[in-house]
DNA sequence: AATTATTGGTATATAATCGGTACAATGAGG
DNA sequence: CCTCATTGTACCGATTATATACCAATAATT
């Protein structure tokens, strides 16, 4: 590799850039230190007047904290997001999350969804008709609802994401707090958007299918917050 | 070159950090005993004090329990992470994901993205724009652009699927099959992308963004099947 | 049950390390 | 010439590490 970078005028940015990628690529972890200005200056070969400038650099971009009298240190998070951050996603996150993904996963399902899995979707939604009066069904008849959606696509990953949102959905706090929301007219509601949902998929109209899922799942926001404000 | 590897010298920092990580490996499991402090000092060749600054960070951090008299204990469970499906996930499966993520992530970019990950951001841009002819360097700092993305939306799910996302572009045979659709052409045509997009961001349009993101990603299956069909 | 060894908890004084700063000198480019 | 990044040096104050001794809690042994 070449150091000596035309595009690059100055040695600070120099270091900067080679600091950056290390931390960008996971080479240096947070919350790790930094070896010492000084050493730096060493390994660098360049004075420690410079290298204080590139690390000035990293701070100002949030790459680094420098506490004076102790060192350098990582802050930039570039993997280690622990499990524990996922499982306290709260509702609003989540909706937003199915917001991301839902949408799509309809346009996807669309193209590459089979017959028997329409009938299982079909199968889902006649249960979940019969569960007006009884959230806990409702609510697990919902979940698979949207789960075999994302087997519609095929996609590997999809599928996974969605299970994987679908485990923080069942956890017990949440489906307390869902359960709360839950009332017959909210169900009802969201019978008939599944419906809605279902057949523009077997009409293979992707567009539709996805806008009816974002108001699908703009009416669940607008539960939520309002459960909230309550 | 790896500036961690010369001549490392460890504060109590690092020594948390190589601990850490140690745990969440596996390779330390709970509820092992941890050497004794006297004994990490040997190994590390460290004073107790630094020793035990080190398993005080790892203590709040709830990765072991500090038993006066008895030891140190490991107590975080490593999760066991069913990654095997998105281990399997081939690159058109991977581009359907992102095409149903990035554009919605996008939007909520613009909505609570902070001026310092803006910040980074264009760091971020700028060295990628250095890197046309490095697409080793440019993918890192392209993961990493599509990362801060995601942080901008603060959303920790997504946030966290971006992640494993990632980890998955991460692999060995993933970056050889990238590099091989990585020429000038399409790093420039990136990059281009990248600006306009962040431009959105930045100027607050929600909607453009989005739709700049999806272009993007289009160009990107585009490149991937035209390098699949030779 | 009593003794002994090991472990973490604490206190303290000293030494080493670290970043912050100031200033003069150097050297390359405009 | 001037400008400006860089260099080299010296010193400051803050933080961290070290070394040591002793205490309290637990575990192992007798």
């Amino acid at each position: 590799m070449n150091i000596m970078n035309s595009t690059l005028k100055y040695g600070s940015e120099n270091i900067a850039s080679e600091l950056r990628r290390e931390i960008l690529n996971g080479q240096i972890l947070a919350p790790e230190k930094l070896p010492a200005e000084r050493e730096l200056a060493e390994q660098y070969q360049v004075s420690r007047g410079t290298v204080r400038a590139a690390l000035s650099k990293l701070e100002k971009e949030k790459f680094i904290e420098i506490k004076p009298g102790s060192g350098a240190f990582v802050i930039h998070k570039t993997s280690a997001v622990p499990v524990s951050e996922v499982k306290n996603a709260n509702p609003l996150e989540l909706i937003d999350a199915r917001f991301a993904l839902e949408p799509h996963i309809c346009r996807l399902a669309v193209l590459h969804g089979k017959k028997e899995q329409f009938l299982k979707l079909e199968t889902l939604v006649e249960a979940m008709e019969k569960s007006v009066k009884d959230p806990v069904q409702f609510a697990s008849a919902d979940t698979a609802f949207h789960q075999v959606l994302a087997d519609c696509t095929g996609n590997n990953l999809l599928i996974w994401i969605i299970n994987q949102i679908n485990s923080v959905r069942g956890q017990d706090e949440w489906t307390k707090a869902r359960h709360q929301t839950l009332n017959d007219n909210i169900i009802r509601t969201y019978n008939i958007q599944h419906k809605q949902i279902l057949s523009a998929i077997k009409l293979r109209e992707p567009e539709k299918a996805a806008s009816l899922m974002k108001e699908h799942l703009e009416i669940a926001r607008l539960s939520l917050t309002r459960a909230a404000g309550t």
